[in-house]
DNA sequence: TATGAAATATACCGACCGGTACAATAACTG
DNA sequence: CAGTTATTGTACCGGTCGGTATATTTCATA
């Protein structure tokens, strides 16, 4: 059994709640007050949860990342088909960067955009790229797949295009952050999805 | 003629070393500090002549958005087609985002995504989303162009079109400041351009 | 050369930062 | 019931933040 007073808040709550912050004010930004005072604890409570500042942002940045690639997941392998599924992902994320219960734009958007070479701790910018290199292997697994299955034509290169389609991802978090409305982000979700390769066109011999 | 001790330092010359550190430090992360030790001058000179560290950074970013859409300009007014100018704005987006000489990734982009409701003073944040709209423009005009000469298709949406491109600049933006290379920019450039709508096909009749 | 105006350098202000020492408190153990 | 152990709230630490008062320097003017 535990020794000791036991603690009086629920680690995970008191853990997105600092999520919520950290996504609105970034590393930097977010200060100790601000961080007790969303959770509801005091700063020494925090010390010995979390370790410090840093520790508790990587936490939070870890909460973050597993849950979106998760529903990222589950949002790519429940289309009917692989071109469905990864509209079904921009539309997702737009609506999630849009949404208006929460921070607003990508909490990983946001952090590599705000890290600065003077005040980031190199881990956290480390977690912040592994984060979003990490975001681009649900779309790759999904296109491969595709490709796979002969839905995509072999000549197609699938790493591009799930670097793509996360570019795109990103910058739709930009314009969010910036104030864009969620339609506006439609509207480059249709058009990336004009970049959908055409099937292969069998052989034919060229007129000459 | 001026009255009094004439200033000592060039104007221009250091709010470019402003726009250096606001561009790699944001507006909160860059202290009075470090801007002062570039620019080579001290707070009270800073102040006099600048106003504040708010007015220093809106004429700093005021710099940077001038000379970007002047360069945007002119890349997309050179090109011979419309889709050949585009091309080379975003190969020249990709080529500047990752420069090593340049602090990394776009001032506007990052200081979009840095904008915390805490600690940003209004004006910053409205001037930045003017930017970010700003940046729009030069390509809308040319697309629009392209589309009055046939060029583009009368189908094709100019409007979205600008934005999706925009939004791509944007998302390469975001990884060029999580440290991707330049080749990998330019996969995205590749897979982007492939957007490009095809020319209407001429009416024909259906068959049934 | 004396005067006034503007820019300079230094030194400082209150406020806030991340982090912590300390004592009081609340549980489990024996 | 003590005794142990971990958490809690408060109050505080040195350091840095943006911004400024002050006194000095350097020029144009008269």
């Amino acid at each position: 059994m535990e020794r000791g007073r036991p603690r009086s808040f629920d680690i995970d709550a008191a853990l997105d709640q600092a999520l919520a912050v950290f996504w609105r004010d970034g590393f930097q930004g977010a200060s100790l007050a601000e961080l007790t005072a969303a959770m509801g604890i005091n700063k020494p409570s925090l010390y010995a949860a979390f370790g410090d500042k840093e520790g508790l942002y990587l936490k939070a940045l870890a909460r973050y990342a597993q849950a979106t690639v998760q529903q990222s997941i589950e949002v790519l392998e429940a289309g009917s088909s692989a071109r469905q599924a990864v509209e079904e992902f921009l539309r997702g994320s737009a609506r999630n960067l849009t949404d208006p219960a929460l921070p607003g734009g990508c909490f990983v958007v946001n952090g590599i955009a705000d890290c600065q070479l003077s005040a980031t701790p190199p881990a956290v910018a480390a977690a912040l790229r592994d984060a979003m290199r990490g975001s681009e292997a649900p779309l790759r697994a999904r296109l491969q797949r595709a490709q796979a299955t002969g839905e995509l034509p072999a000549s197609a290169d699938v790493d591009a295009l799930a670097t793509f389609f996360n570019a795109v991802v990103a910058g739709m978090g930009v314009l969010a952050k910036g104030g864009a409305r969620r339609a506006k982000l439609n509207t480059v979700v249709d058009a990336a999805l004009a970049c959908w390769p055409p099937p292969d066109k069998p052989a034919k011999p060229t007129r000459r």
